[in-house]
DNA sequence: TAGATTGTTAATCGATTAACAATC
DNA sequence: TAGATTGTTAATCGATTAACAATC
């Protein structure tokens, strides 16, 4: 696992000392069993149900990976169980077999279809007060694609990955 | 500058000091002066000439979203130049204003149109391939977009953003 | 000179690793 | 018992910061 991700074992054996003891000293580890605790201790045993929040051409990327994720990939537990946006012209039509639901009623569908996390994909203006209804929807999970640092209360968790922001690093190894 | 992205001060200081001394001790900074140090530093103070690997639906999503930022952003200095197929119902057609081009003649237009960076919305069992290809061509830097840990030279730079991956991430944090 | 802010030093902190004891 | 591998300890390394000297 070390060689795979370019870190060394000793490593490897430490961070699992953090959740537990999954080896026999002398004997090694049960590969079944380390997997199976892995993916319990993760999350990633059951089917995480995602929002995406802005019906744009990303989210129909985004469907469109799952989707395909999901088919060939049994491991892979995240599932885009909706869409949403405030735009009425997109609400009622469907994207890639999802109905774009109106994002005014979140928190309703929320609890009706059992969402656990959601994907911001709205443009940087209008990203933190769509993370403020989330919240105050009870998400606790936030994956942000819009290039801001979103505020939230300290319960809950934002990754946020911007791409052009990601792309400008790169730009800093080109030849001058 | 610190506060904005939650370091210290003295953290700004001493990352500014690895590229030289840009304030007068006592005094301050001169603003301007040091953005456009700092751009030349992180060569922004440029039009970056992006290529796309790749003609799905993320990348029909990242021109829009390209076109848009340089319309609205001033100092955004990334621009796709180019974006690259290899499927033939695919080359020849128009994505968003610019026409798809054939990967196989992807080390001619980079000399032609002046090139600087790719990057690879291939799936994933095909993106090491296009590095390869990349990277022969003189590509230098590379941004991955493919779920796969790509094996390229030590002159080469790539970073990988795996969204799913980072998603997968924020499951640690659901309730169980 | 007094007040302020940069650039740098030395101390602190946390992450990583080499080495090893425990165990089979 | 001999050989092997886990789990843990102590040392190492690098990143961050508090404190301060230099400077205006």
């Amino acid at each position: 696992m070390g060689e795979r991700i370019g870190i060394s074992s000793a490593l490897v054996r430490k961070d699992l000392a953090w959740f537990g003891e999954f080896g026999k000293q002398g004997v090694g580890y049960e590969v079944e069993y380390l997997r199976k605790e892995l993916l319990s201790i993760l999350n990633l045993n059951r089917e995480i149900k995602v929002a995406l929040i802005g019906a744009g051409s990303l989210d129909s990327a985004l469907v469109r990976y799952n989707q395909n994720r999901n088919r060939t990939d049994s491991t892979f537990s995240m599932k885009i169980a909706a869409v949403f946006d405030n735009d009425e012209n997109k609400t009622g039509t469907v994207l890639a077999g999802l109905e774009i639901l109106p994002f005014s009623s979140f928190a309703e569908y929320k609890t009706k279809l059992g969402l656990d996390l959601a994907v911001i994909t709205v443009p940087a203006i209008k990203a933190q007060e769509v993370a403020d209804r989330l919240v105050q929807s009870g998400i606790r999970q936030i994956f942000n694609l819009a290039p801001v640092k979103l505020a939230v209360p300290p319960e809950v968790k934002v990754t946020t990955a911007d791409l052009s922001l990601e792309l400008e690093c790169l730009a800093y190894y080109l030849k001058p």
